[in-house]
RNA sequence: UAAACAAAUUUGAGUGGUCGCCUCUCACCCGCCUCAGGCGGGUGCGGGGAGGAAAGUCCGAGCACCACGGAAAAUCGCAGCCGGUAACACCGGGCCACGACGAAACCUAAUAAGAUCGUCGGAGGGAAAGUGCCACAGAGACGAUACUAUCCCGUACCUUUUUGUUUCAAAAAAGUGCGGGGGAAAGGUGAAAAGCCCGCUUCAGGCGGGACAUUCCCAAAAGUUUUCCUUCACGGAAAACAAGCGGGAAAGUGGGUAAACCCUGUGAGGUGCAAGGCGGGAUGGAAAGAUUUAUUUUCCUCCAAAUGUAAAUAAAUUUUCCCGCUGCUGGAGUUGUAAACGCGUCCGCCUCGUGCGGGCUCCAAACAACCAAGAUAGAUGACCACAUUUUUCCGCUUUCGGCGGAGAAAACAAAACUCGGCUUAUGAUAACUCGUUUAAGAG
RNA sequence: GCGGGUGUCGUAUAAGGGCUAUUACCACAGCCUUCCAAGCUGUUGAUACGGGUUCGAGUCCCGUCACCCGCU
């Protein structure tokens, strides 16, 4: 679990998700807007389409933000952005480890002002 | 007594370490307003951090706002009795000619049924207010009907017999056919047959009596509640409610189905913490709708412009939500010890009873201790090590099997204002209770 | 969080409490054709699950499960 202020601030998510860049990795949906602070801001969206009971989705919320604490919590950025990722159906199938894999390869250092420019 | 199986109740998923999340108290630091102090942010020590079902949202409440002069109707529930309770569709007790299963006395040639007892279950008012429905089969399924059998009358004169006669004709009786009528005591059908039983009688209807159900009255009563008296305690008295049981009277009706409509009694105003209150409203976001202004396009008109119509975009205006605090965590609370009464159950004793004494479970006065979840796109996770169980693969040994290594799994499932229940999901391990089976022993 | 509704062969649909549960497409088999298609004939296959009421439930009542739709 990062703290409240890693996180994305609610007012911000209906926002984001309406009008925010937007691309796809091999587990997630990520949409995306700059922020003026010095570190990024996450936020993990899980559909109850996705997992039905309540004690499953809560644990894969928890392992993605686990990973992104390890991963880049807090690191200093020059140009920071605010994050939404939304689990795919064939995380399902993953472990922890692969998931790990798929969100340090391709959301955290993957260079964001650069899809912006283009 | 032991083992196995099954059910109910309680318990609710190992240990340690690293990093990390939410919240509370205290201390320190920074910033702002003000100078008692308050607000915001940060750091550190310490405390706390999902469940028995948090679930389904099926009932009952608290709490909040809105509406409201009263009554009735409609709609939606509930349904024998007493009590527990804030309340309930929940729980406990006892009742029932309510149902199922079992036991066996009496009766009987024997069986069945039946009064009785035991166990389990029961959404258990009313079918004598009315309406509807009851397939197939069957005569008939509820204002009864007329198939078979049966009785009466008429008729045919086909058959037989008798009387009579040469014969024919005629008459009577029986049978058969046809028509009309009487009529429910017999049958087979069916889940169900005009309610049941007994006696007398008729060609057949018919008559009388009994038992049960219904209503009213009377007497007593399981049980419960309240009050009073007395006592160390046991206890006693009175009043109220009282299902069911018994007696008497009336009525003179009787198939089933009300989880068919309905009738009777009884209850319910609506919306729900996203209720509601306070603050903020600077910028921004979402939704809704209208107005104004500007631009562009289309249409009408047209030489063109302006005006008008429709659409899109932008800006402004309005409302609601998004934000912070509150409601918000202490409540009909939980745990432990546990008196007395009482229900249940087991054991012992005798005078064998609605008996006495004792043990256990439940209930529970009183006392003590505790209250430490309050998140808000929603706080408990990840990794490592060890231990237990199950399982897969590989290697060694090899009769079942054992040892070593690697991997996987270890229930159902997570608060969202708060309680009381119900229902459903799961059941490692342990405890206790009841039941069944098997084995051994005793009578 | 709150409320409403629906479950019938593989698919789409019928069925006043009274059947062996209807019809069409699909599937399979046969006929027809040199072969395929079309056509004809036949077969298989279902009341979501568990109880209750009733002589008798797809239908009535209760409880689960799955799915769908609203409010926010």
């Amino acid at each position: 679990m990062i703290s409240t202020k890693s996180r994305v601030p609610r007012q911000l998510i209906a926002y984001i998700l309406k009008k925010g860049n937007s691309y796809q990795s091999d587990l997630f949906i990520v949409r995306y807007t700059k922020n003026d602070k010095h570190f990024s801001r996450y936020r993990a969206i899980i559909s109850k389409k996705l997992l039905r009971g309540a004690v499953d989705r809560n644990k894969l919320r928890r392992q993605i933000y686990e990973i992104i604490r390890t991963k880049d919590a807090e690191r200093e950025e020059k140009h920071a952005h605010d994050l939404i990722l939304i689990p795919k159906k064939n995380i399902l199938p993953r472990t922890f480890r692969q998931i790990e894999d798929d969100i340090t390869k391709n959301i955290i250092n993957r260079p964001h002002d650069q899809s912006e420019q283009a």
